[in-house]
DNA sequence: CAGTTAACCTGTCAGC
DNA sequence: TGCTGACAGGTTAACT
């Protein structure tokens, strides 16, 4: 489930499930979802064995889980990727990649599958580091401030921007950097250096919203549009996460397997050929780094 | 250097 | 009923 209201769905399935479990036992059934996971420090199923998870943190689309060695398991969902909660001897799913078994002093045993089509997610156990700015790493729900592990970041993470519903987003500074960008808006909206967590989906709502042309060069807009743009990216992300975010089929869900409810608000995306909710004129889709961009050709003109 | 494209993968669905 | 091609919500390495 790949963009930003779809893995904070998902981190806020497996926060109350895994703080404070143990890793009884890891089973890797692909090895390619461990391709992010650096060997040097240990192994993966090693680094987790009989460590306990600490929390569920989420930058972008981006989740980990701090343990209490002072590292990480990273999870990125990449295109396809799933993490179902199961009974123990629950029936295996279908293309399962790994498995966690838990141990939580008072819910009992529960197993963490992941599970992914494509194999384009991963899962690591990376080392942290302090943040940049010493602000929190991620959000985390409602947390003790003093934990350790709450400034710190994963290494593999820490190029990744902070994302626009973030309290430590710098507004000033996104704008700054939109300003000299020599790219349209829409490759800057899903570059997560420069903001995180917007994807394909997003892009083209908030676009929309915000009556901009996604190849509108970014340093084009003016300080009111780039305002607008934001404005919309938050107000849109935040619908989608009340509504459990978006689902097409079952291959977008929470982690007990249920799909969200944003798919039927979307104004643009996968809408050609039905009219503009605004002027009725058809919603286009045009082929665009390799995937598709939809937009209303009246309301979002290039200029 | 910044910007853009290709590669990584499997499953589903429309059209023949 | 196959077969083929298009398509899918992301990230990063390697191009230009």
């Amino acid at each position: 489930m790949p963009e930003l209201p779809e893995v904070e769905v998902v981190r806020a399935g497996l926060q109350p499930a895994v703080t404070g479990a143990i890793v009884a036992g890891v089973e890797i059934f692909d090895e390619r979802s461990l391709r992010r996971h650096q060997p040097a420090a240990g192994s993966f199923t090693d680094q987790l064995s009989g460590r306990r998870i600490l929390a569920a943190v989420r930058r972008g689309k981006f989740l980990w889980l701090p343990l209490d060695s002072g590292r990480a398991v990273v999870i990125h969902l990449g295109m396809s990727g799933q993490v179902l909660l199961r009974t123990p001897g629950a029936t295996t799913d279908h293309l399962l990649r790994i498995r966690l078994s838990l141990e939580h002093p008072t819910h009992g045993e529960l197993w963490v599958n992941f599970v992914d089509q494509r194999v384009f997610g991963s899962m690591a156990v990376d080392a942290m580091a302090p943040t940049a700015d010493g602000l929190p790493g991620g959000y985390s729900g409602t947390v003790e401030e003093d934990a350790p592990w709450r400034d710190h970041i994963p290494t593999q993470v820490a190029h990744i921007a902070r994302d626009p519903i973030d309290p430590s987003f710098s507004a000033s500074a996104f704008f700054a950097l939109l300003a000299r960008k020599n790219t349209g808006i829409k490759r800057a909206l899903l570059d997560q250096n420069l903001i995180s967590g917007i994807g394909n989906i997003y892009a083209d709502e908030t676009l929309f919203a915000a009556r901009i042309h996604y190849e509108q060069p970014a340093s084009s807009l003016s300080h009111a549009q780039a305002t607008t743009l934001l404005a919309a990216v938050r107000t849109i992300l935040q619908r989608a996460l009340a509504e459990g975010g978006t689902s097409f089929d079952a291959q977008y869900v929470n982690v007990n397997g249920q799909s969200g409810y944003f798919a039927r608000s979307l104004e643009a995306y996968g809408r050609h050929g039905t009219p503009c909710s605004r002027c009725g004129t058809l919603i286009v889709r045009e082929r665009f780094m390799n995937r598709g961009s939809h937009f209303c050709p009246q309301c979002q003109r290039l200029r």
